[in-house]
DNA sequence: ATATGCACCTGTGTGC
DNA sequence: TGCACACAGGTGCATA
């Protein structure tokens, strides 16, 4: 599901709702081969004082009162739901966290996503291994990371978060749809005016998703449960043999990077 | 180095 | 209706 607009809605509804609470109890319903969680995690989760929810990323960080934080990664189709008390849980729902405040749901029905407890050496050195934030660098920081390795297609780039932070499959094709460069464009074959263009497209189609709370192409919502209204402004992403928006040709659709890519052949080169 | 393929899972849509 | 298969917003690792 999420890319940085899809969390960062998340992780706004999350700090709104959550800081200043404290986790009082842990039910877990179900664990999984990424977290067999046992004593330990509920031990470092059960009293934590929550200054803070951030992201950084993709990632949604817990930051407790004591330096330590619990780290949440959705990936495809993980859930944070914000529920009432009488919430029954379902299939997919794994763990309850309950708060002196809301209670709230960590879901997740293809089970790739993720929670953890980490101190704060352990998050400072794992935070530290990703690129800039997108809506927090300049576009010309930006650019400068579009630089190398030459031979790299731009949209492998796109998708390495050590490149730049929180950018997935849709808001990839969408940039360089905007930008009006074919994904398979080598960075080396970009002018400086090229990865400029493409660094401020990211920047604008990030916020305007962001305007929109994301995009729900299929099982996003946020933690109300509510869908994000970003889905009709794609203009490439979804819409193989559609009319482009722009000209009318029909958008194409291979893979690349082993990801299902969008592009229109004539407004891309 | 990069690129590719697959693996982790479940659900849904499509075509036969 | 049933079944087989492709595919899905993300990463990580093992091979080319």
């Amino acid at each position: 599901m999420p890319e940085l607009p899809e969390v960062e809605t998340v992780r706004r509804q999350l700090h709104a709702a959550l800081a200043g609470k404290t986790i009082v109890v842990l039910d877990v319903f179900r664990t999984g081969r990424e977290f067999p969680v046992g004593a330990d995690f509920s031990l470092g989760v059960v009293g934590k004082h929550i200054v803070a929810v951030e992201r950084r990323a993709k990632l949604l960080i817990w930051r407790f009162v004591d330096g330590s934080a619990m780290v949440g990664h959705l990936k495809m189709t993980g859930k944070f739901l914000l529920v009432a008390e009488e919430y029954q849980p379902g299939k997919h729902d794994r763990m309850r966290f309950v708060t002196d405040g809301p209670q709230f749901i960590w879901s997740d029905v293809r089970q790739f996503g993720y929670v953890k407890l980490m101190d704060a050496d352990g998050l400072a050195v794992l935070l530290a291994g990703y690129g800039p934030e997108p809506l927090l660098a300049t576009p010309e920081e930006l650019a400068e990371r579009l630089l190398t390795p030459k031979t790299r297609k731009i949209k492998a780039a796109l998708l390495d978060q050590t490149c730049i932070a929180g950018i997935g499959n849709i808001y990839a094709d969408e940039a360089c749809f905007r930008a009006g460069i074919r994904p398979t464009r080598r960075l080396g074959t970009l002018s400086a005016k090229d990865r400029l263009r493409l660094a401020m497209e990211v920047q604008a189609v990030l916020t305007e998703s962001l305007a929109q709370n994301g995009t729900s192409s299929n099982d996003y919502v946020d933690t109300l449960g509510e869908r994000g209204g970003f889905l009709g402004f794609l203009r490439v992403y979804g819409r193989e043999n559609e009319p482009c928006r722009t000209c009318a040709a029909p958008i194409k659709k291979f893979v690349l990077a082993g990801r299902g890519t969008h592009y229109c052949a004539e407004c891309q080169k």
